[in-house]
DNA sequence: CCGTTTATTGGACAGCCGCGCAACAAAAAT
DNA sequence: ATTTTTGTTGCGCGGCTGTCCAATAAACGG
């Protein structure tokens, strides 16, 4: 295969990871099934990282990443707070879903895996610091009623990923239009807005 | 080994994946394990069993049922419905975590295992089922406060759901005795209870 | 143009996987 | 007491796994 500079082939290299994992899941991934991907030996990928453990681990990051960073540039181009809580509700559940299966791989195996528990605490605690962010915003504003920003924080984002996770994995027991308007009610209802009925009906 | 009775060997058969599922994961749990947990050879679970996939399958659906009829007894021990939620989310989270390890692997593994996709949906449905029937006891008797009580227990159920995600995959960043507390919270405020301001502080 | 560096190859290695099957042994039926 | 049934063994099959390494080829510095 063509020579690549260090850090293409290394992207290309999470890029082939990450469409595999979708397919197959995190921990099935193999360096076989990546080197295919690419269209690739095998060997190659051992010439930039020392185990197969931080191949996942780092594709992971840069996929969880990056919808972080997606979210966050939504909050912070948002006016009003409510208006940064349903852009950083929407940034979490948005994608098609393929993001949060891997989620629900990287959870399951982080006790496992101490690299990919490392990259699955570090982000898990981002998306928790920037909800705590919004909220207090909200809180010094006078527009959420909120007494304990960390505890809410992690209720939302619980609801959030508790919904995504029926939704990813039984199908349709959660519809996703379901998900989206009762995650919203419950941050409504726990930091003290006026319930939106008409998402209830 | 001692030649058992059918249903005994079965039964050995998914307490043995059970002791290695919660080491290694359920998804990483291999016949060869199991039979040097049985202390017996690995062709003899093939006489009881179709395929691994069902193995895991009977072995968390065990796990799972158990822990239902537990929560089941609990919350019809309880006169007050106030006393059978706390009993039901105490049932939930109670055991030790190596359940919730198992529901873990289950969700990850669901949409690409059918059989094991269908038991966790099953059960996971099940505990949804008895949440509502709680509430609607609650709502009828007056003490609770909801106007949708199939919304308000998937809202309870991912809460309890997300927070025993982050104690099993990560440790100690949510305190076992912080998801308790904000769970029961959380509960409260969805169902129109007094704050137990008690448990914040 | 040549020597050095390095990206890439392709296979070897030891070990694990689910599954199936002939042989054996113990219980049950006759 | 002998035949039949069936729980159990132990190994073989093809295929997969992560990791390593000598050989090759392409880019680069002189």
């Amino acid at each position: 295969m063509a020579r690549l500079r260090p850090d293409q082939r290394r992207q290309r290299i999470i890029d082939a990871t990450l469409a595999v994992a979708i397919r197959k899941g995190l921990g099935a991934t193999t360096v076989r099934d990546v080197a295919a991907e690419m269209g690739t030996s095998s060997g190659l990928i051992h010439h930039y990282f020392s185990s197969m453990d931080h191949v996942l681990a780092a594709s992971f990051e840069q996929a969880a990443q990056s919808d972080l960073d997606h979210a966050r540039s939504l909050v912070a181009a948002a006016s009003e707070p409510a208006d940064a809580l349903t852009a950083l509700m929407e940034g979490y559940t948005s994608d098609d879903g393929t993001t949060m299966q891997l989620w629900l791989d990287a959870w399951s195996e982080a006790s496992r895996r101490p690299v990919l528990q490392e990259v699955s605490r570090r982000l898990n605690l981002a998306w928790h610091r920037l909800l705590v962010e919004v909220i207090e915003r909200g809180v010094e504003s006078g527009q959420f009623t909120c007494a304990d920003p960390v505890a809410s924080a992690w209720r939302i984002l619980s609801v959030l990923d508790g919904m995504a996770l029926q939704s990813v994995a039984h199908g349709e027991v959660v519809d996703h239009a379901d998900a989206s308007a009762w995650s919203a009610a419950a941050a409504a209802l726990e930091l003290g807005l006026p319930t939106d009925r008409a998402s209830l009906d």
